[in-house]
DNA sequence: GTGGGGGAG
DNA sequence: CGTTCTCCCCCAC
């Protein structure tokens, strides 16, 4: 199968992928290495395709999505893409859930789609591909949104959806936060309904909740001042404060005429205010727990549930929210890779340099094409294991490289590149064990 | 800001 | 494999 344009060394796709899917190899094997996590990574254009293909080689490979991306002719469906993404059942794709899959199914099929009768929950189900849904006459993001949209859904869902199903996705890859924006614990129980039960319970998670405040939401306090009459109790403090408490319960579903239940998940909520006293340090905690309980939560439920009895509860949640960050005096911390691709263009500047002068210069990439494999839009990268060591650094380049444990660096310091001794030329660390292959093939 | 819908892992 | 427990984002009000 033609699985690469003609000249993939010029094509700027295939060397996008290429130096992204080194990056990978590199970060796989300095995981494993300094960690001892193996890692399964995808390889592609946006999150969408690049976690459809991540989940393939599991659970220590990586897969590349190759080009062609786009078709050549207007036959469409001649591309990687679309090859590939058409065999999924619309409910694989991310982004579409058991909802929005039950309605695309139901257009296609020109009926309810069953949903697994028999058993209680809607898992199995009619399987309706991609291909299905793209090959329906008339489909397209009006009709979609048509379908799809409503009171309630998202803005421009039916485009959203059509993006989906053809491989596209435009959301960016966001920062990753040192805060989560809510905490929350949970029970599910056979059945709950009196206050002496439900009191015990939200006891139980009151607790929690603090704890899991305490564990995620305090910080040490590192410039604290030695005082040696004052063995500094309180050295702890809060990195952010959830504005707002919430009860949650999903009473258990009525049950059918016929006896049979259908499963619902719907959950209802009341929120209000935190009360400071939680975040008193110097107050006991089964203390807080208990006015917790009694002053915000007991209120919450009774408001949610003004009868006195029978709600018949299947769950209760409650949740801290609306964090208030405390000023952070530490940025992301080692979580922003932007720098090592603020350093790209420099560095591809060398190769492209060469480029013109010599087609070889790109770093040979060992893709295994499994020539048995009737399915390989996608290609697997080093599918066996490590390439040895020589992806990283031999001793004595490692003199000229910082390479200290990095996991946890402030992602203050600048991407390490590493200069060649042989030809001077410069790229990411991650290139290194192909640069030397490279070398070393005369 | 509150309450609910839908989704991911 | 299905269920449970979190966590996220969006929207209408």
């Amino acid at each position: 199968m033609q699985v690469a344009a003609e000249t993939p060394s010029k094509d700027p796709l295939y060397i996008r992928l290429l130096l992204a899917s080194h990056l990978a190899q590199y970060l796989r094997t300095q995981l494993e290495k300094e960690k001892g996590y193996t890692a399964t990574v995808g390889i592609s254009t946006n999150k969408l395709l690049s976690k459809l293909v991540g989940n393939l080689h599991k659970p220590d490979g990586q897969t590349t999505l190759l080009p062609p991306y786009i078709s050549t002719h207007d036959d469409d469906s001649q591309d990687n893409v679309t090859l590939f993404i058409s065999s999924y059942e619309v409910g694989l794709i991310p982004g579409i859930g058991f909802k929005i899959a039950q309605k695309l199914r139901a257009h296609v099929l020109q009926r309810p789609a069953e949903i697994n009768t028999g058993l209680v929950y809607g898992g199995t189900k009619e399987n309706v591909l991609v291909r299905d849904v793209l090959e329906y006459p008339g489909i397209g993001p009006d009709v979609l949104e048509r379908i799809l949209g409503g009171p309630g859904t998202p803005r421009g869902i039916g485009a959203r959806v059509w993006s989906l199903l053809n491989g596209c996705d435009d959301t960016p890859v966001g920062e990753a936060r040192d805060i989560p924006r809510q905490i929350s614990l949970e029970d599910s129980y056979i059945r709950l309904d009196t206050i002496e039960q439900v009191t015990k319970e939200l006891r139980m998670l009151a607790n929690s909740l603090l704890l899991r405040m305490h564990l995620d939401l305090l910080e040490d306090e590192e410039d604290v001042k030695h005082d040696p009459t004052d063995p500094q109790i309180h050295t702890k403090r809060w990195l952010a404060h959830p504005r707002t408490i919430r009860l949650s319960t999903r009473p258990r579903p009525p049950q059918n005429p016929d006896g049979s239940r259908n499963r619902s998940f719907a959950r209802i909520s009341k929120s209000g205010p935190m009360p400071t006293f939680v975040f008193n340090l110097k107050e006991p905690v089964d203390v807080i727990v208990d006015r917790l309980v009694t002053e915000t939560l007991l209120p919450l439920f009774r408001k949610l549930h003004p009868e006195r009895n029978g709600w018949n509860l299947s769950l209760v949640n409650v949740a801290a929210t609306n964090m208030a960050e405390a000023a952070s005096e530490k940025g992301g911390i080692g979580r922003d890779i932007s720098k090592m691709f603020r350093n790209q263009d420099d560095t591809l500047k060398q190769w492209r340099v060469q480029d013109e002068e010599d087609d070889t210069s790109i770093p040979p990439l060992d893709i295994s094409e499994q020539a048995d494999d009737p399915s390989p839009p996608v290609a697997p990268q080093f599918p066996d294991q490590r390439m040895g060591s020589e992806d990283i650094p031999t001793s004595s380049q490692q003199e000229d490289l910082v390479m200290e444990d990095r996991w946890e660096s402030d992602g203050e310091s600048d991407v390490d590149t590493y200069r060649c001794e042989r030809c001077d030329a410069v790229f990411p660390v991650f290139a290194i064990g192909a640069h030397e292959r490279w070398h070393l093939q005369g």
